[in-house]
RNA sequence: GGUGCGGUGGCGGAGAGGCUACGCACCGGCCUGCAAAGCCGAGUACACCGGUUCGAAUCCGGUCCGCACCUCCA
């Protein structure tokens, strides 16, 4: 079957042709690990996450590479703030990162290359392009020449004529091209600081990601990934750099062949800011909702789509994720097909998947085979195993998801509950239905759902 | 001002010229002491105005509205 890949860049829908099929790469822009990670760095995390497991079903070999971001003026303004040391604020903020994706079913990039271990790469990237002529010294600021790449503008399609007439902001003084941008600038003084042929300093923004794409998957390489905020002008320096160490005329698709871009997440409509004070932390929504939950949510609606995102949404997912577990704690598979990812309905949920990973559909195919599953009109074994194998493919742990919620509840509490449902159980041989009903209410407050099943009262844990 | 994306039933959300998307909620029924869950069933839709077509939510033109980017941003 063939990956059919929104190309960002040519701005339509393409055949995935890889340029080497034993060797995938994908290279994402990773998180400035200054603070918590919000919903929508959850996002693009999971939606790359799901990018590189669909290609691995097709391809053996696929290498996922995506960045830390731990130099960068946001840094520098928390460790001032807080007066911290800015290694404590990346170091800690990296491993919640970490942490969190986890949760929410990512896994771990095959290589997370952080900004501060590739400063040298960086300053022979900035010497290359200096002695190219792409980029020009200036009081201790290395410059790119926008006006020296030939192909400058075109993944975000904007003209220089454009950008002059909509600056919103005051151009510096020492730039010969309003849109040139910073590769080196010195730093002052309490920042951190590198040596470098134009002094100390620290490097540009844009350049990380280029130097650290060379270096952990070597260009051109085949996806690149982000957040379309992005796109502009982050993705388009990166492009100018990378590309210009090879000539000013050399074609972006030098640098990535495809450009995958997830929507934004706003919140009530609007974008998540601090001033709004409407950002929406991982860490606090795990404190309600499962990482299983969550990630559900973000692949309930497709990838390019804007979302905006409420608690309805986590409701509803929370609901599937319930009936799925439910269904299959009941029907356990007794023989596993072997070549089930070539069975016919796998094919069907994987050609959801395989159109622009469009999760909406591949999720109705889903639902689909539990209409099945009631009407009989599969083998049971066969179902199940395809609906468990799925469920696996987008990532979601429904296993992980049981796991947690009896691990929460301690031995005591256990008794507790199993004593009230005891009780129960009692008053309503009894007759004694408001009693019954005042102890599954209290139940209820402590967050403990009861089935009344002829196999006796089941409980579970609402998380 | 420029560049994009989008407006689908109460809500979320695919699709994309003729065929029920799907899920949640709601309503009716079964089950239950009652709930919950489950099961069976019904309903509701394509922003607006023109055009093309035998036929348009889907194509074309226009209008309105929303969001994002152009400054650090996922």
């Amino acid at each position: 079957m063939t990956f059919f890949i929104y190309d960002s860049f040519s701005r339509e829908k393409k055949k995935f042709e890889p340029i080497n099929s034993n060797n995938i790469r994908i290279y994402a822009c990773g998180p400035t690990v200054y603070s918590y990670a919000h919903i929508g760095n959850a996002r693009m995390s999971v939606v790359t996450d799901l990018l590189v497991r669909v290609l691995k079903t097709i391809y053996s070999n696929v290498k996922f590479v995506s960045n830390i971001t731990d130099i960068d003026d946001k840094i520098i303004e928390a460790s001032i703030s807080s007066g911290k040391k800015i290694q404590d604020i990346t170091e800690k903020f990296h491993e919640i990162y970490n942490n969190e994706m986890k949760s929410l079913g990512v896994n771990k990039p095959d290589v997370q290359p952080k900004a501060t271990d590739h400063i040298n790469e960086m300053i022979e990237m900035i010497k290359s392009l200096v002695e190219k002529n792409a980029a020009y010294v200036v009081d201790q600021h290395v410059l790119f020449d926008v006006s020296k790449y030939k192909y400058y503008g075109k993944l975000s399609r904007r003209t220089k004529e454009e950008q002059i007439a909509g600056s919103r902001v005051e151009v510096a003084d020492y730039k010969k091209n309003p849109e040139d941008f910073i590769l080196w600038k010195p730093s002052k003084k309490n920042e951190p600081s590198w040596n470098s042929p134009w002094g100390e300093g620290r490097p540009g923004w844009h350049i990380e990601c280029s130097a650290m794409s060379e270096k952990c998957l070597g260009t051109p390489f085949d996806i690149h990934c982000g957040g379309v905020d992005l796109r502009f002008p982050h993705h388009e320096n990166e492009i100018a750099q990378s590309c210009s160490l090879i000539g000013n005329d050399c074609k972006p698709d030098k640098f990535s062949k495809y450009w995958f871009h997830n929507g934004f997440v706003t919140v009530n409509g609007e974008k998540m800011s601090k001033s709004i004070g409407n950002i929406q932390l991982v860490n606090d929504i795990l404190k309600k909702y499962s990482g299983n939950v969550i990630r559900l949510s973000l692949l309930s609606s497709h990838y390019r789509q804007p979302m905006d995102w409420s608690e309805k949404i986590l409701d509803q997912s929370k609901k599937t994720l319930m009936r799925f577990n439910k269904t299959l704690e009941e029907n356990g598979v007794k023989k596993k097909d072997n070549n089930i990812m070539k069975n016919q309905h796998m094919s069907e949920f994987l050609e959801a998947l395989y159109d622009d990973l469009n999760t909406p559909k591949a999720l109705a195919v889903l639902n689909g085979w539990f209409e099945k599953l009631k009407k009989k009109d599969l083998p049971n074994d066969l179902i199940v195993h395809l609906i468990e194998s799925a469920i696996n493919i987008l990532g979601l742990n429904l296993k992980e998801e049981k796991n947690n919620s009896e691990n929460v509840i301690n031995e005591n509490k256990k008794k507790v509950i199993e004593k009230m449902i005891e009780d129960r159980q009692i008053a309503r041989q009894n007759k004694d239905f408001k009693k019954a009903d005042e102890i599954r209410d209290k139940l209820k407050k402590m967050n403990i759902l009861i089935d009344d099943t002829t196999e006796g009262t089941k409980w579970i844990l609402n998380d």
